[in-house]
DNA sequence: AAGGCTCGCAACCGCCTACGC
DNA sequence: TGCGTAGGCGGTTGCGAGCCT
């Protein structure tokens, strides 16, 4: 089937918007509502195309629009977001209340991106591109087991995709009506099918991930400290598009425990917070609550990915990966259970340290000097400049991770 | 001061999918 | 079931502003 052209383009204007036409679109959707943008510009006078009127409206004219330089949380969260989710724009803009996908993308093309690769770091797999650097350690398996832990999410987000549709469709009726009396702004990237107004949707991965590796063991009361990770009823949290986010959408801050059961800060989502006016603090019991759900087996084997993401018992499943990799269920991961000696890692942290390494590098500057943490480690901060030393950048950016993670709290972060 | 270069961002392009007929 | 349409999404382009030589 051939591709249908969008609108006739005879006669239509291209290019930038002049305020008179940026008056236009606004006032006709201010009054009416966007309705059908194939049949907007005629209505609103406009010599645009819909798509083009659409696109206007969504990046740029919308009233919950945030413009203007990110903050320090709004890149952390990309970074985290980008690493899990990859390119898919749209499903990191719905974690940036206020921020459209075209703008994060704008932004992670031009500013971290560029981050990334300075500091030798692959910005399409979040890893060293010196791979054999990690051969030996068990950061390739974290990191397998993070790229994993995306698929999951990915499968996840399609599947609740299509779930926010089917519920949209039931409430389309009600939906028309209210357009008709009353002007509702879209949401940044799917002005339909997405909530227009409301707290962002929660990343279950990382919920899931904080779950699992950063609960003190005495509150786990499903596991015990051998206990393999199951997601075996995680899905049924999708039986609604909402659903999953009930117990998690309002947090800004999701307590944690770190190393030595300090309790800290690991991911803080800078949205919305219009259904929490505590600013959403995970709770013990919420969190644990949470856990019930998250993982109520302890069966020791991911059960089939299907093609849908959720298998007839209604869970999610996997087959590659970590059919080989049993991970103990307490605070930590130690390169042992990962194949290598003594080292103690905390998965729960590592994306943290992992944007915090970024962000501290945020200025342009040379981003090997001390690979920018707070590290005690002063010895791996050697100059940095042509490919030749990439080597030793993704040296000091690991060391610098193991360091962190070994020498000091989340809660030490600059970050927070 | 002027021309060239780089960067950031708005806008466009084209593919994909869902949906209605 | 197949086709046409609409909208979503990610990649890419083009242009203006600022910087450099």
């Amino acid at each position: 089937m051939g591709r249908s052209p969008c609108c006739d383009k005879v006669g239509l204007k291209k290019g930038p918007w002049t305020p008179e036409e940026d008056q236009k679109l606004l006032a006709y959707i201010e009054e009416h509502g966007h309705g059908s943008w194939r049949a907007l510009p005629a209505k609103a006078g406009l010599q645009r195309c819909g798509k083009s009127c659409r696109l206007r409206w969504t990046n740029y004219l919308r009233p919950d629009i945030k413009r203007g330089k990110f903050t320090l949380q709004e890149e952390q969260t990309i970074i985290q977001l980008h690493a899990l989710l990859g390119n898919r724009w749209s499903a990191i803009a719905t974690h940036l209340p206020k921020r459209t996908d075209n703008e994060i993308k704008n932004y992670w093309n031009t500013h971290l991106k560029k981050r990334l690769v300075k500091m030798g770091i692959d910005p399409v797999t979040h890893k060293p591109k010196n791979d054999a650097l990690l051969s030996n350690d068990g950061q390739s398996k974290n990191a397998a087991n993070l790229s994993h832990m995306a698929q999951w999410e990915s499968a996840r987000l399609e599947a609740e995709a299509r779930l926010a549709r089917q519920s949209k469709l039931r409430s389309n009726s009600f939906q028309n009506s209210l357009s008709s009396q009353e002007f509702t702004a879209p949401s940044p990237s799917s002005p339909h099918s997405k909530p227009v107004v409301g707290p962002p949707r929660c990343l279950d991965v990382l919920k899931a991930w904080n779950s699992v590796w950063t609960k003190p063991m005495n509150e786990v009361s499903v596991a015990s400290a051998s206990a393999n990770i199951s997601v075996t009823g995680l899905a049924r949290d999708l039986e609604s598009p909402t659903s999953t986010l009930g117990y998690f959408e309002n947090a800004q801050h999701i307590s944690t425990s770190g190393i030595g059961g300090n309790s800290t800060v690991l991911y803080e989502f800078v949205g919305n917070s219009s259904g929490s006016s505590e600013g959403g603090i995970m709770n013990n019991e919420e969190s644990e609550e949470d856990w019930k759900r998250f993982g109520n087996s302890s069966t020791g084997h991911l059960p089939e990915y299907n093609k849908d993401g959720i298998n007839e018992n209604n869970s999610i499943s996997f087959t590659s990966g970590l059919q080989d990799l049993t991970l103990p269920m307490d605070n930590t991961w130690t390169t042992e259970s990962l194949g290598s000696n003594t080292e103690q890692i905390s998965p729960g942290i590592f994306v943290e340290t992992l944007t915090d390494l970024l962000l501290s590098n945020s200025g342009d500057g040379d981003l090997s000097e001390g690979g920018g943490t707070e590290s005690d480690n002063g010895g791996e901060g050697s100059g940095s400049g042509g490919a030749s030393e990439n080597c030793e950048d993704n040296k000091n950016y690991w060391n610098s991770i193991f360091n962190l993670v070994n020498n000091s709290s989340p809660s030490d972060s600059a970050m927070f």
